[in-house]
DNA sequence: TATGAATGAGATTTCATTCAT
DNA sequence: CATGAATGAAATCTCATTCAT
């Protein structure tokens, strides 16, 4: 057996993924702190011990849930794919929906990380750089990209780009901290926040168009 | 002395004061679980034991916190001030200038609470009932009485209304994970989020009177 | 390995009983409250928290304590076994030599257990119970059947078993108050308060006897 | 003020006792150690403190107890002013009934000490020493007394001693240890030890007068 | 003398991690 | 690899005692 052996590769990957999955659901549950190496144990079914073969430490759980979140969400392709064919209030709208929907789908992982990435620098760093900076950038440029062809203007693109990324995580933000209604009217919720990012974004062309005038 | 004696009181908050400040200090810096008793009663310069006389527990200290936080946000009487004389934008803009700026202000109350108000279901039910939705509630009613007024039209309060706080609390969220633009430019982010939700209204509103004709 | 395979429970039994013993020693010879958990665990030449994978909590240690005193007195069968053949003397003789004998051979556990069950209601109602009385039952029982018998009279039997339990708990405390001559006396005062018994007994059938007539 | 200032000293008294009533009633309602100093000063209506004004610390309150009840106890007068004039059997009976009397009376200080001094050898020598060995040795002394004038004989006076004391601090243990019977028929209860007392010494002076025949 | 806030030593208990089987 | 008992560091919290007022 070579060490990159595919079949035991596979098995180690689907060990990995079921621990996880047990912690995922622990630590949403209870918190980082509350949730023993145990219960992740007995939710996987598997002993204490198990655990340390394949991640180095209770931490080290969390620094591969932050990755597996970050790989999860490929808004990049999505967007490129998107970004030649349509105008910006299409692409942000998608960004929006895209991004919400897979938070909402994703809570317990949400209600997992969070708490540890704002407390812990160094998931907090990892978070930022693996997953929310690239994002941003990527909306950022295409921003840039559609100013630069005076199809927006006035708002500073990186501006324009954190109040999107904070509706995002605001509307995750106000879910994790129990509102009802954003929970129970998720899709009108959506609905409304892209009805209101586009108008902002017409209003502020128009203006941008009568000033050009 | 009588149970209510004044002096002894001052005495008593103050110090309850000195030892809220050096743990919030303390838990925004490691986080809830990593700062110890110890770690807090050092930086207040006083003994282990002493903390326990003003406080049950050490989540004591974080419902502290909480509550604290929540008497902090005076935004009622503040908004219910200018709403009889602005225009619905106008209360907008001052709320989000008000809650940005507030919570940029206490950041390091927001990095020590959030990660447990999020983790915890008790402080969780604490915050939102206590200074979430008070709030949101009353720029409910705000934007209510000027759909009334059809001074605005079409789009849902209450829908509204999280989109401003998940602005705010986004923003509180991109600050927290560290993005330096938000930190670095943060009156021309109050700025742009103003003018973002400003154009929005405008828009629809325009929307709703081309409609209404 | 099922949950009630029999090598790992023998094991456990072992561990419980090499705990069990060394803090046996150690509450009899500082009391509960100043034996400290690492006495106890340096004694069984183990960790301190090895002690927790087998009771509970410290107080867990004095229930097992308790719980197995009343197992170790099978006080029933033994006197069952006895009385269709004897006389109501004997019975009382092997009862005050049996309980005797057992107590002075388990002192360091009289020691250990009585100032906690004196003091703790919990562990007093457990101790009345499941060890006293039962087996003052047993032997109030047995008196009842020789008084219907008329073998005895006069005395009412709840009375006289109670006085026959209080020389044997009596004794115990003489003992455990460090009383020298009931310590290396023990046989002859055993002899004694055996011959005072019997006397007792016949002086009462005695005169029951002659008012009989 | 001279330091004996007999003013002084009786004001010094009453907040002795004072204190001491307050500590046994905690000490008996929940042990030594669950009770803190400020349970005591509470309940005593002064400071933390204070008490430590009339005691050197809280191990010396019980040994303060300890010395109370053998003062409380002056069996010896009693005894010695019946030892001329009544049998035996009277003497033994009115040390019975004084005894049980007096413990049955203060069973709160009985609880609030037992514990200790079987737990502590200090506590443990001290109460043997002033209370349990002179008492019991003039009970003896007076049973030698009888048995050289031949009223008595056969049973050693050491050991007939100690089965009175035996059932004497019996019957306190099963009133500690609740049980129902004992507590709710004190007086049948003495009068059956009594009458058992009495009953066993005239059978064996009968004995003995028929052997000497 | 009385007070009671401050102290800090010390005990219990938890639990991540190790490692022999 | 899997197991789970053993480990012992570390943290919270209590409370007897002190001492400035």
């Amino acid at each position: 057996m070579s060490p990159t052996d595919p079949v035991k590769d596979a098995v180690v990957q689907a060990r990995r993924r079921q621990i996880l999955e047990a912690a995922v659901i622990q630590f949403s549950e209870k918190g980082f702190h509350k949730t023993t190496i145990k219960d992740i144990a007995r939710r996987a079914g598997i002993a204490d011990g198990t655990i340390y073969n394949y991640f180095k430490n209770k931490q080290d759980l969390m620094v591969a849930m932050v990755i597996q979140i970050a790989e999860l969400a490929p808004l990049m392709t999505t967007v490129q794919e998107m970004a030649t064919h349509r105008s910006v209030e299409d692409i942000l709208s998608m960004v929006l929906h895209n991004r919400l929907g897979l938070m909402s789908e994703n809570l317990s992982y949400a209600r997992a990380i969070f708490p540890q990435v704002i407390a812990q620098s160094e998931l907090r760093a990892k978070f930022y750089d693996e997953m929310l900076k690239p994002n941003m950038r990527l909306v950022e440029q295409m921003l840039e990209h559609y100013v630069q062809q005076n199809a927006i203007r006035t708002l500073d693109s990186r501006i324009a780009t954190r109040i999107v990324f904070a509706i995002i995580f605001g509307s995750l933000f106000l879910t994790m901290l129990g509102d009802d209604f954003a929970i129970e009217n998720r899709s009108a919720f959506v609905e409304g926040a892209t009805t209101f990012v586009r108008a902002a974004l017409a209003s502020m062309q128009a203006d941008s168009e009568e000033t050009a005038q």
